[in-house]
DNA sequence: GTGAAAACGATAGTATTACTATTATTTTTG
DNA sequence: CAAAAATAATAGTAATACTATCGTTTTCAC
């Protein structure tokens, strides 16, 4: 499929758009235009004009632009599941390991020249701000049974068995790293916009130690 | 204004709604409504004739349908802060006040007979189910000046009064408890929905337990 | 009780959205 | 080269999210 390997259920597309290069275009410029406009302002129309084609076109590809924005979050967790994949690697303690995964967590990352269609930065930027949206929806026992939610299944159930590596009696693994994964999203979004919620206005090193302090603390014997 | 001491931001809506019999109908419809339809599906147009009104009824005391989730959700907060006040007198140590907060927070609450428009626990699911799309918007810094963030800002404020009495020197207050409502919320949401992002399949109160265990782990000096 | 103001009900209208459908043209490939 | 697949171009539709108008009813100060 991809440079990386990177996988997402095939009913979160009608064509995969990672094997052409239209597709690969309205990954692009959907993400771009996701940004700039936020979930609820895009349409496929100013996608397509963006692009320079036509709305069917998007349409081939994607059934609707909540199936879009699901396909580019799960892509977002794929790739970071990798990327904590090639690091963890590096380390040996699961302490070091769960805190290298929330520093990749946070962290702005560099941009991947073997994937040149999508910039992770600015993906990073469209799921801090649009990710429960995938979720919160009267269809979510659907298209979980539809593999929607995978990759964020995923990524919380490899860092819940570091986790029980750490403290294999802690009983709550799973809504920690859910809480955590959450909470490194809404904590970027509040530090910027709602800063009242958070202790960490400004850095985003604060946001690190803040959810390092409460991982270990809640691990701990 | 109201039985209880309820503030909210005069932004949230063109003409109080608590005011009138017409304005309570719309609060009562369409907290039932959003928890039936979702906010996606609900429109104007479906609470006015639920309320056997017109739609231009509607319009005439919110501007749109996310004013009113907005002013749905601020009332929730500023309802369980007075809730939390209550309480909070019959108890002395910061600790056991913060446990009772995080149970007021999950557990189901006993409908309030003094204001029979509005159904807690239906209200409760809604905020469950909506509460981040208020804020996850390209007008998110607009509408905070507005004030439309102002019950959430506030309940977080007064939890993390309560942590510093137990930890003067915990530096991330109120992030802590920004992540505690959220979680408060959404491990709701998945343990019925996405129970893999969760160990509490089932019991509201081991999500108590999970949250509350954090929240203490996390002051430990 | 009257008159003015406010609230309400009823209806109409508009731009946009979120699609679906059709057909012609281009590109790919066996 | 022929068949199949992909794409472009266009049209059309039901629903949405409003805005505007206007006559009727209700409220309320005096």
């Amino acid at each position: 499929m991809n440079a990386l390997n990177i996988t997402i259920s095939s009913k979160l597309y009608s064509k995969n758009p990672d094997e052409t290069e239209l597709g690969r275009r309205i990954l692009s410029k959907s993400i771009a235009l996701m940004d700039e406009l936020g979930f609820e302002q895009l349409t496929f129309k100013k996608v397509a004009r963006e692009m320079v084609s036509t709305e069917s076109g998007v349409y081939r590809y994607f059934q609707n632009k909540h199936q879009l924005l699901t396909y580019l979050i799960n892509w977002y967790w794929g790739w970071l599941e990798v990327k904590m994949a090639q690091e963890f690697m590096l380390l040996n303690s699961p302490q070091d390991k769960l805190k290298r995964a929330i520093e990749l967590l946070v962290l702005p990352m560099e941009q991947d020249e073997r994937i040149p269609h999508i910039d992770e930065r600015v993906l990073q930027r469209v799921v801090v701000a649009e990710y429960p949206k995938i979720y919160l929806t009267k269809d979510v026992d659907h298209e979980n049974k539809e593999g929607y939610f995978l990759g964020y299944k995923q990524i919380c159930e490899t860092l819940s068995q570091l986790a029980l590596q750490i403290n294999p009696n802690y009983p709550y693994p799973h809504s920690l790293f859910a809480t955590i994964i959450e909470a490194a999203q809404s904590q970027q979004f509040f530090a910027e916009h709602l800063p009242r919620l958070s202790d960490s206005s400004g850095s985003k090193n604060e946001i690190v130690r803040f959810l390092t302090h409460m991982t270990l603390q809640s691990l701990h014997p």
